[in-house]
DNA sequence: TCCTAACTTCACAATCTTGTGAAACCACAG
DNA sequence: CTGTGGTTTCACAAGATTGTGAAGTTAGGA
């Protein structure tokens, strides 16, 4: 039932993006947060940032947001709040205006993922405790280290990982392949070409 | 190999080992559970799976799980279920005996590695809707053909990265250094030294 | 076949979690 | 200063979750 959902369009001074937003953006954010909240997001939370994604200049204010996803003021405070938190986000002031903006931080995902690296390394801890209070030399103790031992090589790993990523980044960037970009090498790169026509609708 | 106060083995009978196990050992187990949790396991999944990798012979039944975690046979049952498909444990009929016993999967976390590599390619799924829905020509559109580019990479890049783990834990294996072993390289191989002494005890 | 230990399902009460409206706040334009 | 647009805080109602006791099933053993 999405009625006119949209907005009083007398909005001053040109929006990048149509008000009414596309009706298959509007699914694509609404799949992708559901995404995220599966992987453990705040359902706020994730669709929020699915919807700064999906903006055209990658920055919304309160109202716009409030609107595109239909949530309250509140609502958006609270989402926003939290994605400042984990860095997902930051937050700018319009100049000449009270509006505030909140934009998606381009290195958003690697910064993620190195966030992840850090909870990695609270477990290794945890385990360490572990195979003291097992002792070494129990099979307990032993099947712990071995947890240890894979989250550590996970760890650097990771670490090298991020490198060669940042390093790729570059590269794609400056030959201007990152919109379609392909690839190849590095592990085999598998680009996984399907329609999405099919998708599995959530 | 020492055996601590463990394993009623061999005692269906109604006597509920009175044996509530070690303090650090406990404390170890809901420690990690906790961070399982915080990660977004079920608690009860959570519990039961941290006691079962922390027992003696890796297994347990329902009736150790209950005295150990002090949760109901309902509880065990439901954690039981639903580690059970994501296929952390698995389950075996002690010969001679009604019980069922539990035992972690000696590849749970690669498994489980493996099962989040899944998800990336639902999420770079998405994202080509992503990108279809607002064009390759917007910011926006290139913006999340930038994220799913940086999801290929992590992609490929874990499987990759799980290959050279099997190869590294049949070579730690066979030199028994999985216990308490000592590495260093591979990757970069960074031996993260110390935990963040800080230990944020949640 | 019947008995019964052991596991599973069910309905529910106790907790948490969410998102909202409304009031409180804040900072800036006038 | 003061009025006002914009954001944040608060208390709460509507929903989820969760773990439990108790009843229901299933299958080994006599």
């Amino acid at each position: 039932m999405r009625t006119v959902t949209d907005e009083p369009t007398g909005e001053p001074a040109g929006k990048p993006t149509p008000s009414p937003y596309p009706e298959d953006v509007s699914r694509f954010v609404e799949r992708f947060a559901s995404e995220l909240t599966d992987a453990g997001m705040t359902r706020m939370s994730a669709r929020v940032f699915a919807a700064l994604l999906a903006s055209e200049s990658g920055a919304l204010n309160s109202a716009e947001l409030g609107e595109r996803l239909h949530i309250s003021p509140a609502a958006v405070s609270g989402a926003v709040r939290y994605l400042t938190q984990l860095g997902l986000i930051g937050r700018e002031r319009e100049p000449g205006s009270r509006r505030e903006r909140y934009r998606v931080h381009s290195d958003q995902w690697y910064e993620t993922y190195s966030r992840r690296n850090q909870v990695l390394t609270r477990w290794v801890d945890t385990m360490r405790t572990g195979v003291e209070a097992l002792g070494e030399d129990t099979a307990a103790g032993q099947r712990i280290d071995e947890t240890l031992a894979f989250f550590e090589f996970l760890h650097a790993e990771s670490a090298a990982m991020m490198d060669r990523w940042t390093v790729r980044r570059a590269r794609l960037r400056e030959q201007g392949r990152l919109a379609g970009g392909e690839d190849g090498e590095d592990g085999g790169g598998e680009r996984n070409g399907t329609g999405p026509g099919d998708g599995p609708e959530r």
